[in-house]
DNA sequence: CGCAACTAGTTTTAGATCAAACGATCATCA
DNA sequence: TGATGATCGTTTGATCTAAAACTAGTTGCG
């Protein structure tokens, strides 16, 4: 490895970012996506700033659209994270009168989660936006997409 | 949306993990990149527990190696995550005796980072679990691989 | 020169996340 | 029936992250 002689000519017209060498990094899969999910992260949150849109939050209310009367802890699977980081989220969702909990008669320990017409109204608008959002990554992947999404959902089924 | 008639039989043999529709979601690159990210990220960790690999550090070390003299700012620019995140890695280690950080006369408010001998030892034992790692995201993405990263950077490119 | 605007790195504050421990409830089985 | 072990949801503690405020240093320009 040549000491990377670092071109600090005077002259040179200030490199504003000089080109980083990512080295062993550049092949590993688990790298770059962890650097692609956090560019879209932030680019989400860039365009949710507008609403009250968080990506937790915004997921949340989605299952529990596509699965109404769903429990807290199954849909702390389907959405890939720990069943303590669901709790908040739904007390928030709770005091904002976007869900309701109803106890489950047959299992007193679940509850079952339900969208309020407020929550529908809501998931609606935010919608917009998060299908906004994707419809840009949609364009950077082309006719890729299937092929992405396939080969994303085979990492998450194998790797548990 | 039929009101998913639990099929709670009593002689159903037990649906451990009853399927979720994911609904919109299922459609979204981005929430697929979550769970993807978030999968790796966990079997990463599982892992790590055995050696005193965090992901974190072990991207820095490995840029360091790869860009001697790099600054924290570019540091923290190439790994993708905000400088007042580098600081405390830094911190660890330096405290560690991994890397050392020398002023730069020509500008005193930056810092010149470097890998010790120790550092470089430890690089080369951490990198060994790593790519044990991704030998198995490897496996799961077979001869994709190339495309997939080609996909993530440039959704990482366009975005910013 | 000397002031204003900018940049590098740190500290502080706030938010998200996981893991482990806990109370309440349920299932199993003698 | 009654005790043991599992499961659901919550709470607590630790770690990681971003954003804003701050200090020290630099650059530009009158």
């Amino acid at each position: 490895m040549s000491a990377t002689t670092k071109s600090r000519g005077s002259e040179v017209a200030r490199p504003k970012t000089q080109p980083v060498t990512l080295g062993q990094l550049d092949n590993y899969i688990a790298f770059h996506l962890r650097l692609a999910q956090n560019a879209s992260f932030n680019a989400f949150k860039r365009k949710a700033g507008e609403a009250d849109l968080r990506p937790g939050r915004f997921a949340v209310m989605a299952i529990i659209e596509g699965n109404p009367g769903i429990t807290p802890l199954a849909l702390s699977r389907a959405s890939g994270r720990d069943k303590s980081t669901i709790t908040p989220v739904l007390r928030g969702l709770e005091r904002d009168g976007l869900i309701a909990r109803s106890r489950i008669e047959a299992d007193r320990r679940s509850h079952a989660l339900f969208l309020t017409p407020a929550g529908e109204a809501m998931l609606q608008t935010l919608t917009e936006a998060a299908a906004e959002h994707d419809r840009e990554l949609d364009a950077i992947v082309g006719d890729k997409k299937h092929e992405l999404i396939a080969l994303l959902r085979r990492i998450v089924a194998t790797l548990d």
